[in-house]
DNA sequence: GTGAAAGCGCTAACAT
DNA sequence: ATGTTAGCGCTTTCAC
């Protein structure tokens, strides 16, 4: 068994309290003796207990994460970003992926509270129960600070960091009439889930701002999926009046719509031009350039820790939602053909 | 603050020790009791704290697992692998970015070991001071077990559950071969690093079992990085003589020469054929088909925890290496125009 | 069946 | 500057 701080106090012939100082140096103690017990510590391998500290502290230092799926470059960046100043901050992670499932959300939400996190970031997955609520309200009520991440939820109760995909999906829009078309379409993610709605409004706004005929046709009702896209483009491809440009809310379904256009032989943008929303890193660098909204994913990790360090700090902040802009990128993807 | 298992009994009227029978229902306890005192514990919102009970058990249940970088695919699916068997043992993971670096990584070793972790999953990066390496071993001299996920280390010393980099880049240079090939080069990865050198020895062996000809030209020097992929295809496809078909180490650089090739003007596999390491999922999806040679990264994360849990249930296994062989797919970009 | 008491490894007053 | 003493919240003998 590893050695305890008894151990290290006995060989340096001082008191348990005396290693504990020099452990978090906290107040005085001779550079003599402290040496010696740095010595001993070195020299039975002693590494202290941060599950005896803790519960003699009260203070846990760690953090839980919950997002609906870490393999989600999506989710992955905003974890880079919490890291990041989690550890700056000297917090611990504890990392979940709730699978996008209500239940697991649950186990996890308990299991986190068990372990005494101080802290809680959480993607919210719409929960039907309510049941998530509750346990991000049990978490409030105890003192635990939760912040919310870009996600299907937005509880005013809470502090959150957003993304404005209301605003992406408009400049996009926007994007698209003014390189000509006349004619244009969306394609929409799962309507349940906040951020696809949020997509289509930003889209029909910009429609309606610049008086653009819509036709309900060419709202084409995806999933977030390729295989959907795939078969909502070629239909639409085969029809005859049909739009010469696209916004689509996600790049799952980016390349869905780019297979059904090259299987019938056509071209981007020459015979569908279109905006997506996320990048696509992986065709821009084989030299497709794709055009895109893209989000600061990272950023959005980044702030929700920072926020969340903020409210350890001080219980009483009221709370705030920061809402994130997306940026838009335009590489060629969106020409209108002459 | 949260309820202690005291309040509890006090309000069950009951001990602590009959609450804590109920809470992991151990012991007898009669039914009655048993319903009143989780009514108490329903009402009063209780949650039991892990960090008390593992101070008292000492059992942390939890497992530390360490990986270079989470954003990449191929470790976050190991970790999904992982989290896999984790969840359904009812083990606790400890998830670190190590960030390709060695700092960095021992910080996490040290952190991991004061939380009492009680097994370890690593993706060990290569040691240059052979720090790490004594952090593992300290581990294993305290009875931690460390099992090795496939990377850039294989200490013999340690249990590991590794990929046939090998064996997927021999059978992808027979492929090649068989195709009808009869000048193929290979584009490695960085060749401090373990797997590139055995695809490199792979596609050696190959080429020298089926008596072709190698040229040292056709030997690019990679760095696993799309970028330089892109400037050695562009030189090799600019030269006279040049080989018909490539084995490319990783999916980066696979991107980098397809931007090469399109920018020349050529095509793909008329011009250069070839079958890359990893998969290309989006590339794929839109009906770009990319041979390639597909490891069981989840697969790897499986067995790797499984391993873990074996050796937590008898320490005095004896170390093994499992490796597992990867799957060559065929799409058509290897082939050989007529 | 249930309770009393000791102890897990550490920190934090409070003395000295 | 250092030691003493109580806990922190739970589990676990050992009695009864």
């Amino acid at each position: 068994m590893p050695a305890t701080i008894k151990d290290i106090a006995k060989a340096a012939k001082v008191s348990r309290s005396t290693v504990s100082r020099v452990l978090n140096d906290s107040g005085y103690v001779k550079e003599e003796t402290r040496e010696r017990v740095l010595a001993v510590i070195e020299e039975l391998n002693y590494s202290p207990s941060a599950i005896a500290r803790s519960l003699s502290n009260k203070r846990s230092n760690t953090i839980g994460v919950v997002v609906p799926d870490i393999n989600n470059p999506f989710f992955a960046e905003m974890i880079k970003g919490v890291t990041r100043v989690a550890d700056a901050e000297g917090y611990r992670l504890l990392l979940v992926d709730s699978d996008e499932n209500n239940e697991k959300e649950q186990l996890a939400l308990q299991a986190l509270k068990e372990q005494r996190i101080e802290g809680l970031l959480i993607v919210a997955t719409p929960a039907k129960e309510k049941k998530s609520l509750e346990h991000l309200r049990w978490m409030r009520s105890h003192h635990i600070p939760v912040v919310l991440l870009d996600g299907h939820m937005k509880y005013d109760e809470f502090d959150g960091v957003f993304i404005d995909h209301y605003q992406g999906a408009h400049e996009a829009t926007l994007a698209l009439i003014d390189a000509g078309h006349k004619r244009i379409g969306i394609m929409t993610g799962k309507l349940s889930s906040r951020p696809a709605m949020e997509r289509l409004r930003g889209f029909q706004d910009a429609m309606a701002e610049r008086k653009m005929t819509s036709y309900d046709e060419d709202i084409l009702f995806g999933d977030y999926g390729h295989e959907k896209a795939y078969r909502l483009t070629k239909e639409m491809l085969m029809r005859d009046k049909r739009p010469t440009a696209l916004f689509i809310s996600s790049n799952q379904m980016v390349l869905g719509m780019m297979r059904a256009v090259s299987e019938l032989g056509l071209s981007i943008p020459k015979d569908l031009a279109f905006i997506g929303f996320d990048r696509l890193e992986t065709l821009n660098l084989i030299g497709m350039n794709c055009s895109t909204v893209d989000a600061h994913t990272v950023e959005v990790g980044e702030l929700a820790m920072k926020r969340l360090i903020q409210r350890l700090d001080n219980e009483k902040l009221k709370t705030a939602h920061r809402v994130l802009r997306p940026d838009l990128s335009l590489r060629g993807s969106e020409s209108k053909s002459k």
